[in-house]
DNA sequence: CTTCAAATACTTCACTCAGAGTATTCTCCA
DNA sequence: TGGAGAATACTCTGAGTGAAGTATTTGAAG
């Protein structure tokens, strides 16, 4: 896969702000910040300084002219180019069309789940359960009142949070019903585990006990 | 919220490991490797060696001591200090319980997807929707023949994925199925949009239009 | 009329990170 | 026995990144 001359997805706000019309960086921050695109693409000015430059030494921007108001720092004022359209355009396609691996920092948690013992696993995803929904309200409540009035084509972005965050809160509703009845698979070698470890049993010896319980491959899969 | 000293959750990965026993940098690797932790974190060597480098300098592992093995390089075995082990806990607590924001690029991409035309973007979903339900396929597949045969206290993050690309699916033909028939708002002043475009109206003049149907905040929201 | 906060418009810096590169040693096959 | 390739064990580099800092101007309150 040719990676992109300029990978930060903030470049791409920016195309899509100097195709509208040429703007200078400060103006572009503003435009994103109005429109509610922070929300969905990182955006701080260390980033946005950097991307510009970037995208100009590759010939996806150019600096227009240059402004001055008062006393305050001169303005440059950038223009897409013909390469900058074509970038923007198959770049879009590729962030609709290809699902690409991503690395949340629940998924990082729970694949080291093991470590935490089973009771203060629970706590915790009950607390997330109690947050997800506290944000899920928030954002459908929001969206109900319709305090923004526009329409769904420009708020698809946020419909597409809350229905990962529904889905989120499902799973991990699951997963503590799954826990409480007991039907989660491996819960008593996780409690074992735990006991042992409370109980000061030597490293060692959990591995070997944990590696025996899994059968053959001879790595110990503590966490 | 006070920030954590490392904040690359292959640190966190690496502490569960050292604390497992020592290990020396290149073992981290191949252990998370085997356990298949490289598919929820992030794993390179760049990233590695500078977070031990960092895990040390802030007390949360310290070197062991050294071995040689023949003419290879020296290793240098690091243990976990008692700092680390209360960090790691700490760090999965929160990892577990509370929701953060991220910035997936699909969302990165609807949030601009006005940039598109219709049907290029139903175009791209389509084809989101045939890779996801590819994914999706595969790695139940996996699950069922359980070539692992792990029981699904190591799986779960797995299971977490599997969950998240299913709705992510489920949006998508939703989606799709809205513009296909012609529910989705504004998709009116979507296509209206395009063909003006296409039609080589003068952006000045697109811009002024799309703000007279949108209401009476000034801007202009192309994208 | 003064002062103080907020907005404007960046710059700087220390850090992090991903990918590519390097160098040695082991293993296996012919 | 000789050479290809895999495995071992890192090092280097350049490109982000986020947080904080700087300097001016406008607006509102007192």
């Amino acid at each position: 896969m040719p990676k992109r001359p300029v990978s930060n997805p903030l470049a791409l706000a920016v195309l899509s702000c100097v195709w509208e019309r040429p703007m200078y960086p400060y103006e572009i921050t503003t435009t994103l910040r109005e429109r509610g695109k922070q929300d969905s693409i990182r955006l701080n000015f260390g980033s946005l300084y950097a991307v510009i430059r970037s995208l100009e030494s590759h010939g996806l921007i150019r600096a227009a002219r240059t402004e001055r108001e008062g006393n305050r720092p001169e303005r440059i004022v950038y223009e897409i180019t013909p390469a900058g359209m074509t970038e923007a355009l198959d770049w879009m396609r590729d962030l609709l069309a290809r699902p690409v691996k991503e690395y949340p920092d629940f998924e990082a948690g729970l694949s080291l789940l093991p470590m935490l013992s089973p009771q203060v696993a629970r706590k915790c995803l009950e607390e997330r359960l109690e947050r997800l929904d506290a944000e899920i309200r928030a954002r459908t409540e929001l969206e109900e009142t319709s305090a923004l009035g526009l329409p769904e084509l420009f708020l698809i972005e946020s419909s597409y949070r809350v229905a990962m965050q529904t889905a989120e809160r499902a799973f991990v509703a699951e997963l503590l019903d799954r826990i409480e009845r007991r039907t989660f698979g491996g819960l008593d070698l996780w409690e074992g585990l735990h006991e042992a470890l409370a109980a000061g049993t030597p490293r060692n010896e959990i591995a070997a006990q944990l590696a025996a319980r899994l059968g053959e491959e001879g790595g110990s899969t503590l966490a």
